[in-house]
DNA sequence: GAGGAGATCGTCT
DNA sequence: GACGATCTCCTCT
């Protein structure tokens, strides 16, 4: 029998980490482009991994809604330095959100991430998300069939649809994370691209803010399962 | 399935 | 002291 994890972990080891220059350029571009990469976290000696589906682009000192619209503070430094790092927040008591810096320092633009689809690491991310993997996945099942073919769509979706539950899912901490070089592989998180586009992408207005919520700076892999908030029937644009 | 309310605590004013 | 780029639970339809 093929052994689907192990191949699992060498694709995503031959995957090319996202360059510096990925990054330094307009928070639109990078969001827009960063959606079907893989967000990895490095677990030991195993590999856990998200194809992003949904994030957002803040704007800085031009946009209400971002953090870096009143200047630069302890919390948000990371977000006024050099593009391609980990800005960790923590909010509303319970949750992490997790962004990327972008191009132009001292303005304090970023992408945030919204969704991911869990692509290795499955079981890990159920368990971080504390819903109990030993009863859903049973031996037999655990070792057959797709990744995470023991969880139903709707348990499945609660490892990673919205930006509190993915940091969870991968065990993202201001403490840890936040200031991380993204486009290191030797960082225990980065993102990479293994080639795989998404079919369809579409722009929406972001959601959870008060501020700036006219603007179409959400971006979504159409019709993906992972994509937080109520299902999106009218597309704003998709070019 | 949709909508509302509460939890919870770091950050900023 | 107020607010918040969220999530979960509960109730209602």
């Amino acid at each position: 029998m093929v052994n689907l994890s192990k191949e699992l972990q060498l694709a995503l080891r031959s995957a090319a980490v996202l360059p510096r220059e990925f990054y330094n350029r307009d928070p639109v571009t990078v969001a827009r482009e960063l959606l079907g990469k893989l967000l990895i976290r490095r677990d030991g000696r195993k590999l856990l991994a998200g194809r992003i589906v949904e994030d957002e682009a803040y704007l800085g000192a031009n946009d209400p809604a971002a953090h870096g619209y009143s200047g630069m503070t302890p919390r948000n430094a990371v977000l006024f330095g050099p593009p391609g790092y980990a800005y960790v927040y923590f909010i509303y008591g319970n949750h992490y959100c997790l962004n990327v810096s972008c191009m132009r320092r001292g303005v304090g633009e970023g992408v945030l991430f919204r969704a991911m689809e869990p692509v290795a690491g499955i079981e890990a991310m159920a368990e971080a998300r504390g819903m109990d993997v030993p009863t859903l996945a049973p031996k037999s099942s655990a070792r057959m069939g797709p990744p995470g073919s023991f969880l139903s769509s709707a348990q499945l979706r609660l490892i990673s649809s919205g930006p509190g539950r993915m940091c969870e899912a991968l065990d993202i901490t201001r403490e840890r994370d936040n200031g991380k070089d993204f486009t290191s592989r030797t960082s225990d998180l980065y993102l990479a691209d293994d080639g795989y586009r998404p079919e369809r992408i579409v722009a929406t207005p972001r959601i959870g803010i008060k501020k700036g919520v006219d603007e179409p700076l959400r971006f979504i892999v159409a019709g993906n399962l992972f994509v937080s908030g109520k299902r999106v029937t009218a597309p704003v644009s998709n070019d």
